[in-house]
DNA sequence: CTGAAAGCGCTTACAG
DNA sequence: CTGAAAGCGCTTACAG
C-alpha cells in the first residue's frame, strides 16, 4: 500500500513539488500556465494520487477533523443527535469523531484526551457528571468546546440546549388542566442542570394546582429495574393518574412495565414521554410525546463551534431551542 | 491554543529532542540517566505535554485509525456492532472512524475516500449494493480491510458473517413443525448475497415440506409502507398463519402493521424476527428472534483487519458464526 | 510563469 | 549516556 505523493507527481510532470500543490489546491490565481496545469492534473489521476491528510493537517496546524462525546450512543436521541451532526460536520468540511462515554466520567476525561492528541479541531461535548474537571483543563488550555443538550452550570460555554423547564410547564399544564387526581414525574436523581430544569418546570406548575404528585426518582444505572421497582410502589390503579417520563429511557423502561402488568393505556393511566424513539411506536397506544428539534440542534452546535475554532472568545452564547409536544393519545 | 511540543520540553529540561523522544516513549533501554528521565518527565508534566499524534503518524507512517462503514448507523444492529468494534478497536489502540452510508453506492464511495484521505491503517465495511467499484479500488490499493455482516460474491475478502443459510432453515423447520397452514417469508428484493442465502435457507426447508409457503419482498426505501401495504394483500387471517421477518426493519415495520390493525400475537398470527432491538420489547408479545453474536463478531473483524494491516494477504480467510434462536411467545 | 527552501512535530539510525 | 541530522508529505513566503 505504498501510496504516491505530490513528489511522485512533480517527477513524472517535471515540475517542481511547489507547482504541483498551487495546482492541487487550485491556488495558482491564474499564474501557472495551462499546459502544465493539466499535465498536473493528468499525471495526479493516473497514478491515483489522494492528498495526504496528516501531512496537511501537521503542516497547517489544523485537521479539520471535529470530536464528539456523547453521553449514551446507545440513546436514540444521541445516535440521531449524531447522524445530524455528521451530515452538518460533513457541509463545512470537517470529519467527526465520535465517542461515547457511557456517563462515566473517567471515559468522558480519556475521550477528551484521545481527540486532543488526534488534534481535533474542536469538540461537541454532552458534559456528564463529575466531567468537570477534565471539561476545565481543555478550557484552559482555550480549546474550542461547544455543548450540547447538557450545560454546565458555573461556566458560560457556548452550547445548544433546549427549553428544559417551559416544555415540562407545558407539559403539566396539559396534564393538570385533564384533572387528574395524582400525576407522577418519572426522572433521575442526580445533579445534571438540565435535568433539574425539567423537574422545576413540572413542580412549578404543581404548585399552582391542588393536584397531587409525585415524584420518583431514579439511579441512572439500572433504569428498568428501578422503574420497575417504583412504579411497583407507586402507582395507584385506584386513582385517575398520569405520568410524565422525563427521558426516553425512562420512558421506555415505563412502557415496559405498563406492558409486563396489561395496563391499558390511556384507559388505566395517562401518560407522556420525553423524546422520541422506534420503540414507542410499537407500543399498543401512540405515545404523547416531547420532540426535540435535533436538526436545528445538531447545525447551530457545529454552527457555534466553527465561529469558535475560527475565533476563539471565551463568552459563548449558548442558544436555547423550544422543543414541542406532541400529542397522540396516551393522554386521555 | 498553543500546544506544547517536544522542542520545548527539550529547550526548558536543556536536552535534545531526541532525548526527549526517547524517555516519552519508554525506549531508552537503560541508555538515559535516571537524572535526566526525571527531569524530562517533570518538565512534560507542568507544561501540560500532550503528544501530536499527527505528526507521529507522518513520520510513522500509519496513524492508528480505523474507518467502519456500516450500510446505516440508524439500524439497532449496526449501531451496536459499531460500538463493540470501537472497543475492541481501542484495546488494541486504535480510534474508530464510523461512517454510515445509507446503503447508498455513492455515500460508501465517498466515505472510502474520505478514510483514505485520513490515511486509515484500514477498514471495516458493510457491502452495500453497487458499491463494488469503490471497493475493488481499495483492493487494486492493497488497502486493508474487513467485511462485516455482508460479504461479496466475487472477491473473497477476509471478513465476519453468519450462517444466515442455515440460521433461516433452522427457523423455518421450526414453523414446519407447528403445523401452519401457511408461512411467509418477509425479505428485500435485493441482490445482497447474505440476504439471499437466508431465503434460501427458508426456500430449501419448504421446499421438503408440504406447506404453502409466501414471499413478500419489499426495496430498501420505503419499508414501513411497503411492508403494510404486502402484508395488506397477502395476510389471511383465516389460515394458521406464521410470518418470519428477516431484519429488524422488517420486523419493525411488520409489527407495527400488527399494532395498527389490532391483530394479536400469537392468537391470530404467529411471528419470528430477525436481529434483537430495544423496540420488540413495548410490543405486547415477547417476540422470537435471531440473536446474532455481535460482539465476537466485532472483536473478530478488529483481530482480522489487525492481521490485514500488519501483514497484507490477498486470500483472506471469511468466518462465520452462529446466530442463535431466541425463542419466545410470539410463536404458537 | 516556476522553483528552492524552510518548517510543521515527530522518530530513529548513526556518530560520538 | 546524549545529540545532530534526515526525513515523513505537505504549504507558502520569497526570489527569480
Amino acid at each position: 500500500m505504498k501510496r504516491a505523493s505530490i513528489k511522485d507527481i512533480a517527477r513524472i510532470a517535471e515540475v517542481s513539488v511547489a507547482t504541483v500543490s498551487y495546482v492541487l489546491n487550485k491556488k495558482e490565481g491564474s499564474r501557472i500556465s495551462e499546459a502544465t496545469k493539466t499535465r498536473i492534473l493528468d499525471v495526479a489521476k493516473s497514478i491515483n494520487y489522494t492528498p495526504n491528510k496528516i501531512a496537511k493537517s501537521l503542516k497547517m496546524n489544523k485537521t479539520k477533523l471535529i470530536g464528539l462525546i456523547v453521553a449514551d450512543i446507545s440513546n436514540d436521541f444521541y445516535s440521531n443527535i449524531a447522524r445530524n451532526i455528521e451530515d452538518e460536520a460533513m457541509k463545512l468540511g470537517y470529519t467527526l469523531l465520535i465517542g461515547s462515554c457511557d456517563e462515566n466520567p473517567e471515559k468522558f476525561k480519556k475521550l477528551t484526551e484521545l481527540f486532543s492528541e488526534q488534534q481535533v479541531d474542536g469538540m461537541i461535548i454532552a458534559p456528564v457528571v463529575d466531567s468537570d474537571e477534565a471539561i476545565n483543563k481543555l478550557i484552559q488550555e482555550e480549546y474550542p468546546i461547544v455543548t450540547i443538550d447538557r450545560y454546565l452550570k458555573n461556566v458560560s460555554l457556548p452550547g445548544v440546549m433546549i427549553n428544559n423547564s417551559e416544555i415540562s410547564e407545558q407539559i403539566c399544564d396539559h396534564l393538570v388542566k385533564k384533572d387528574f387526581d395524582e400525576i407522577i414525574y418519572v426522572g433521575y436523581n442526580t445533579e445534571l442542570p438540565h435535568l433539574l430544569d425539567r423537574q422545576d418546570g413540572f413542580d412549578q406548575r404543581i404548585a399552582k394546582s391542588d393536584i397531587s404528585a409525585k415524584r420518583i426518582l431514579i439511579g441512572i444505572h439500572n433504569i428498568t429495574e428501578e422503574v420497575h421497582q417504583k412504579m411497583q410502589e407507586n402507582l395507584d390503579l385506584s386513582k385517575k393518574t398520569a405520568i410524565y417520563f422525563s427521558s426516553n429511557k425512562l420512558g421506555i423502561a415505563g412502557l415496559r412495565y405498563l406492558i409486563d402488568h396489561s395496563i391499558s393505556v390511556p384507559e388505566q393511566v395517562s401518560l407522556v414521554a420525553f423524546d422520541e424513539t422506534e420503540a414507542y411506536y410499537l407500543f399498543p397506544t401512540e405515545v404523547s410525546f416531547v420532540q426535540q428539534p435535533l436538526y436545528d440542534m445538531a447545525r447551530e452546535s457545529v454552527k457555534l463551534l466553527d465561529n469558535q475554532i475560527n475565533d476563539y472568545t471565551t463568552n459563548g452564547k449558548r442558544v436555547t431551542f423550544h422543543a414541542k409536544f406532541m400529542e397522540r393519545s396516551s393522554v386521555k
